[in-house]
DNA sequence: GTTAGTGCAAACCATTTGCAGAACG
DNA sequence: CGTTCTGCAAATGGTTTGCACTAAC
């Protein structure tokens, strides 16, 4: 089964349906991997599909949302982007030099069934980000 | 020392001025300790300082981030909220009905100390964001 | 006195809404 | 066929900008 197909089976099971408009749009947030904003899903959306609207891209976004299949998101202008679920990527980042290391997501899988089981929640996905020290800077600071 | 004046210093360092302004609006989200939006700043902010505007609200928020004193981060609307740093709590969002329910530090306690061993950092703070279906809005999909 | 910060008013741009028609199943 | 979904156009509302003035230090 397709990732297509099966998008358009989960959505058909809850009374909804997979249409030209959203197919596109998933795909580009597929492609891309990365956050994008509205604009931009729009930009590159009207392409493969001229006659697109702004409204359209809008009422996907939430639409997809609601449903789990992208997750909004913040960028460093404080502007709302949106990316595919699934993508489970988390940060530890040192407040002494920036350093951004990836946290394995296999870490944070007893957590999440913990917190399934304490609220109730079905959880789709997140964004978590670790800040501290590291190894290198510890050292830095001990030596003064 | 007091929290006003610990910050007061901080920012005379880098050369920036404490202003009633910016003091007000500090005040009101070490006093909330929740996330509020610009508007809801304003709307109390105002009340201790009439005269007040909504530019400079936005001004602050942005100036007390790029500080490290705010955190920029999305409610459940999808609409940008800012809250004090430093506090510890971490939030499980519904994506379809926005309801933001806290999670237990405690919890969180067994991935840190995981981290730590595994990565040599040393753990100073974090911002944990979970996202999925609470229980109302799974049976309400479910019925479509 | 010098520079950072604020108020005001207007512009800007992202987002939302109502409604009629099109498309999906 | 009935309901969901989209396009259109217009309104809304959050956010930003330029400039003159005020306040911090």
């Amino acid at each position: 089964m397709t990732c297509a197909t099966h998008r358009t089976s989960e959505l058909r099971q809850r009374g909804y349906r997979m249409t030209s408009q959203r197919r596109v749009i998933l795909n580009i947030l597929l492609e891309d991997g990365g956050h994008l904003s509205p604009t931009e899903v729009y930009g590159r959306a009207r392409q493969r599909l001229p006659g697109l609207t702004e409204t359209t891209v809008y009422r996907t976004m939430e639409f997809l949302t609601d449903n789990g299949m992208v997750q909004p998101s913040l960028n460093g202008d404080r502007h709302l982007v949106y990316e595919i679920s699934g993508h489970e990527h988390h940060h530890l980042v040192c407040n002494s030099c920036g350093r951004d290391m990836q946290v394995d997501h296999t870490l944070v899988h007893n957590l999440y069934h913990q917190l399934e089981d304490l609220s109730g929640y079905q959880l789709t996905s997140s964004h978590l980000t670790f800040f501290g020290l590291c190894p290198t800077c510890q050292t830095l600071l001990q030596k003064g």
